[in-house]
DNA sequence: ATGTTGACCTGTAAGC
DNA sequence: TGCTTACAGGTCAACA
């Protein structure tokens, strides 16, 4: 489910549970993940967990002794529970502290990822990514400029985290509608005015679908509390075939670059 | 260099 | 009911 707001909430959520708390125990059920879990997180143990980061979709659980990085891949999920509470399906990887309770990383499909970055260094994983769209390192003409004499479609460009981070395929189809472009159109063929405006709507749709997810917080530590699965309405994404909200006119659903595309033929130019 | 495709893995829903 | 197929929120590696 993860995408960048997904992932800020979920962060938002642990923290009350993680940070300040002494790390008691490491425990790793299926080391397969997207890469093999390093043997270097037991390092944690132990440790105080100083500060709960996230970077793009990646969280990172940061102490003295080095920071634990981790990615919810497409399907994965975390939880606080109370020690012992029994493992669910799918559950990888838990994080136990001395106060009595234990993130889980569940992920039934296994995209994600936990890696181990030293003090000090950047993760190769890390070191290449663009600007944080919800901060003032996403420049006002990030877009047009990294954009020139680029072919590719607009909505790869804008899905590409080296361009910039956290804009998956749900957000960027909602930011391109909002925006009125289609996002078929090559990158390097858009204006910088009609950028701007993209810029805004990334920015103003990732921050919506923080603040919807934030209702959900109290709940966290439940087992039935799911992190945030966003209940804010969906303008484009997975509306292939009805109305458009703007012209009523139906939507049109295609694949660009394998993943589900949804637009307005006729206000998305 | 840039753009496109395959790969990783499981669950679910739809089609026959 | 059972089997097969397509698709799902990510993103890296390998191609052309």
């Amino acid at each position: 489910m993860p995408e960048l707001p997904e992932v800020e909430v979920s962060r938002l959520g642990i923290t009350p549970y993680l940070e300040h708390q002494i790390v008691r125990k490491v425990n790793v059920f299926q080391r397969q993940l997207r890469w093999p879990v390093p043997l270097e997180v037991a390092r944690i143990e132990g440790q105080e967990i100083l500060s709960i980061e996230r970077r793009a979709k990646y969280l990172l659980l940061v102490t003295e002794v080095g920071t634990a990085i981790l990615h919810l891949g497409m399907s994965g999920k975390l939880r606080v529970l109370p020690i012992g509470t029994p493992l669910a399906k799918h559950d990888h990887v838990e994080i136990q502290t001395l106060a009595g309770q234990s993130l889980r990383l569940n992920d039934a499909r296994r995209f994600g990822a936990v890696l181990w970055q030293a003090p000090g260094e950047t993760h190769p994983m890390l070191a290449k990514l663009g600007p944080e769209p919800l901060t003032d390192a996403f420049a006002n003409d990030h877009l047009y400029r990294m954009s020139r004499g680029k072919s590719a479609p607009v909505k790869t460009f804008i899905m590409d985290n080296h361009v910039v981070v956290g804009v998956g395929n749900i957000y960027a189809n909602e930011s391109l509608f909002m925006s009125g472009i289609d996002p078929r159109k090559p990158a390097g063929k858009i204006s910088k005015a009609r950028y701007a405006k993209l810029q805004q709507a990334i920015r103003t749709v990732l921050a919506r679908a923080i603040e919807q997810g934030g209702t959900t917080l109290r709940d966290f530590s439940r087992a039935d509390g799911q992190p945030g699965y966003f209940r804010i309405e969906l303008q484009a994404y997975g509306q292939g075939g009805k109305p458009c909200p703007l012209c009523e006119k139906p939507l049109k659903e295609i694949r660009l670059g394998q993943r589900s595309t949804v637009f307005c033929n006729q206000c998305q130019r």
